[in-house]
DNA sequence: GTCCACATGTAACTGGTTACATGATTGG
DNA sequence: CCAATCATGTAACCAGTTACATGTGGAC
């Protein structure tokens, strides 16, 4: 139960319709709390129906129509109760892990190009948010709203930094496998097609 | 669709019954790929269907009866394909920066106290892996199966430890936070209740 | 007038979660 | 025989994903 939350906090920092919401999801928010446009809408038809938004008044509510949200209290109060709330970090599932994990039994065969390839991916993202930090941070203004929201940044650039070491690392290893090991353990017991 | 990979990596280093999978997703492969028994029972019944795991001989299926499984050639096959093919690292989702983010709208109150207990919980978890690491790790031991699932166990402790590193930070900032910050920008416009 | 981009929405499906049901085995 | 534990399973629900439908307004 986080989408709505994160679409409360979206509208507090500025007020703005579904296609709008999308867009800021697509990065900034999105960068640790990704939402389809479909998503979003229902998400909003939600909140409004319980009362937590609006629409803004002066806009007409009709299908190809521009419609703009903005926060009212009850939804201001709820953001800040779910905020305090404490709750259990929950167990991250990794892909990428999972498959080093199999390649451990079936053979490593073709993993490597994917780690080169989300090495680069890890690259591109950890200078997109070092990008960021340089514009939006600069080293002496600090406001505690952009003491925090530096800090969820810090977050991204160090999470990014460990992802490009540890492949780096990884694909270390991967150069001194023996070649075995690209397809081991062929299970003794039986064949090998489906 | 990765739980059934998961299963079948798992019941490849060790044929199981549903209850056992279940008891090793607490741990090891549950380290990065957490489910709940009613998930494994459910994908066990899908993956013998489709002819990727049969049951083993010698057992009866019957309810309160233990039924353990093991891998038949499609389903090793099916890995091996799910292993090597190419896939995007999605999108991380993490309710803990989001509240972070939150909390620079409605104010950090009660947020400190759980970033602590976020930090304790990091740190025993980094704890338990570093254990394990020198208990299955030993410096020189190196079959290749070894290296690889050594380096995803590197993986959890690299991110632990960021972790524990991040949320120190995070409270020292926290720290020196002016007391606004705690209930700040108290929105102009409108009232305070629900 | 037609096409395209903008904008909002519906429907069907998949995977994960929560709550509960049922049977077998074992220790007291 | 009763309770606890092991073990397998059902059902309902919820959140996220994918595919598609519909309407508006501006550029050409």
């Amino acid at each position: 139960m986080s989408l709505p939350h994160a679409i409360l906090t979206a509208l507090l920092e500025k007020p703005s319709s579904g296609l709008e919401l999308t867009r800021r999801f697509d990065k900034s928010i999105g960068y640790f709390w990704s939402a389809t446009h479909q998503q979003i809408y229902r998400e909003l038809a939600k909140l409004e129906a319980e009362g937590s938004i609006r629409t803004l008044p002066a806009e007409q509510p009709a299908r190809g129509q521009k419609k703009s949200y903005e926060v009212l209290p009850a939804g201001r109060a709820e953001l800040a109760r779910w905020t305090a709330a404490s709750q259990d970090p929950k167990p991250q599932r990794d892909i990428l892990l999972l498959r080093l994990r199999a390649a451990a039994v079936v053979g490593t065969a073709g993993l490597e190009a994917d780690l080169r390839r989300h090495l680069e991916l890890h690259q591109r993202q950890l200078a997109e948010y070092e990008e960021i930090e340089q514009r939006d941070f600069p080293p002496d203004r600090d406001a505690p709203q952009d003491r925090l929201r530096h800090l969820v940044l810090r977050a991204g650039i160090d999470l990014e930094t460990f992802w490009t070491q540890w492949l780096t690392h990884a694909l270390k290893e991967f150069a001194e496998l023996p070649d075995e090991a690209r397809k081991p353990v062929p299970d003794p017991a039986n064949g090998t097609s489906a």
